[in-house]
DNA sequence: TAAAAAATTAGACACTGTTCAATTTCACCG
DNA sequence: CGGTGAAATTGAACAGTGTCTAATTTTTTA
């Protein structure tokens, strides 16, 4: 039973989000449970509640940590590269995570807001950070696009990586006899930003 | 209450799906319910778990009718053009279908097999249906490509439309500030036909 | 018509998120 | 130091959910 001196408001905070990354982990989205999380920290599900308002706020949270995880990782990821690779280790790296992190990352695009909840500025922030990552080595290498353009490219590029990962932990690409989601998805860059001056 | 007599074992299942479609279409899949499809049509929960196994089995078929109407619509979609805008027409369908049945259309994508269960056979079919329409048409506007890589480019294709897609749905694009998900599409798959030798 | 088989149901079960009154704990102040 | 008021925490209740099973009803078969 926990007892309020044992945790600090943003302790107690913490500790419930790292449990609830640890049932997303390995429950994932569908199974997630406020109740599991509540019960593995020892505390009840009212002080859950009364933290972050409903479970929608609680895997508000946890999303918002994976984004900044992936964000590391991503960051990681491209210290190693240098020039044209550069694209491809983000490319890479997007892959990579989302492939480690299976549940978590899944838990990202499963999760709806309720429609009377409005973004919530952290997770708004977390995802912020990881486009602009991708939207700053994009514009790198396009450098006479004007940056509306290139960032509006940078988008729709995420979004085709994001679409090719997702056929592939969903398994779509597999039903459909496709086993190199990654190569795929680099290709497909590497022609839209060839298309658009880019030299790779 | 249900009376074996009203309906033979194809009428009542015919029933529950549509029964469920609707449900399907007013909750979402995350507030979809048996039970509540049960009440509709009168019968017991009961009689949904006998007929279809367990909720997931008639997910499964609600998905599989999903992806019949969605054929369908592309099949329309195409009916009426002709020649490089035939790929336009496609795009745009698939982008049509899915915001106007946008719940249903999400389902597709937010449902995941139980672990223990095989792919259903009428799921893949119908699906198969739904790609073979856009593979066939990425084969014609490339003629010099072998086969095998025509149809590899339109599985990409298809994931890089359906990224876009799925951003624009979830309000993932309205986050990074961009409104025009289907022109970005539309950008993306022409640049890389054009990269494969298509005339448009 | 009687017996076997199949369909259907009601009810129980273990869960879920949410809410709220009651309790416990804490910080503050006289 | 003791008391008071506010905040945190809890347990219990509630309305849901999917799943399962024993009992019942209906249909088919013999």
């Amino acid at each position: 039973m926990g007892r309020r001196s044992d945790h600090r408001r943003e302790e107690l905070e913490a500790l419930i989000v790292a449990a609830g990354e640890q049932v997303m982990a390995e429950a994932g989205y569908a199974r997630f449970s406020a109740r599991e999380v509540a019960k593995r920290i020892g505390y009840s599900v009212g002080t859950i509640m009364h933290v972050f308002g409903n479970v929608d706020g609680l895997v508000v949270a946890i999303n918002a940590r994976t984004f900044g995880l992936w964000a590391g990782s991503l960051e990681a990821s491209l210290a190693q590269a240098a020039g044209a690779e550069r694209i491809r280790a983000l490319v890479r790296g997007y892959f990579a995570f989302a492939e480690a992190n299976r549940n978590r990352w899944s838990a990202i695009y499963e999760h709806r807001l309720p429609p009377d909840m409005p973004m919530p500025e952290p997770l708004a922030i977390a995802r912020a950070r990881l486009t602009g990552i991708i939207a700053a080595e994009i514009a790198a290498v396009l450098p006479t696009e004007p940056a509306r353009d290139a960032a509006r490219l940078a988008h729709s590029l995420i979004a085709t990586v994001h679409g090719h990962c997702s056929f592939a932990l969903a398994g779509s690409f597999a039903i459909m006899g496709e086993s190199d989601a990654l190569g795929l998805a680099q290709s497909r860059v590497a022609e839209a930003l060839r298309a658009h001056g880019a030299d790779l």
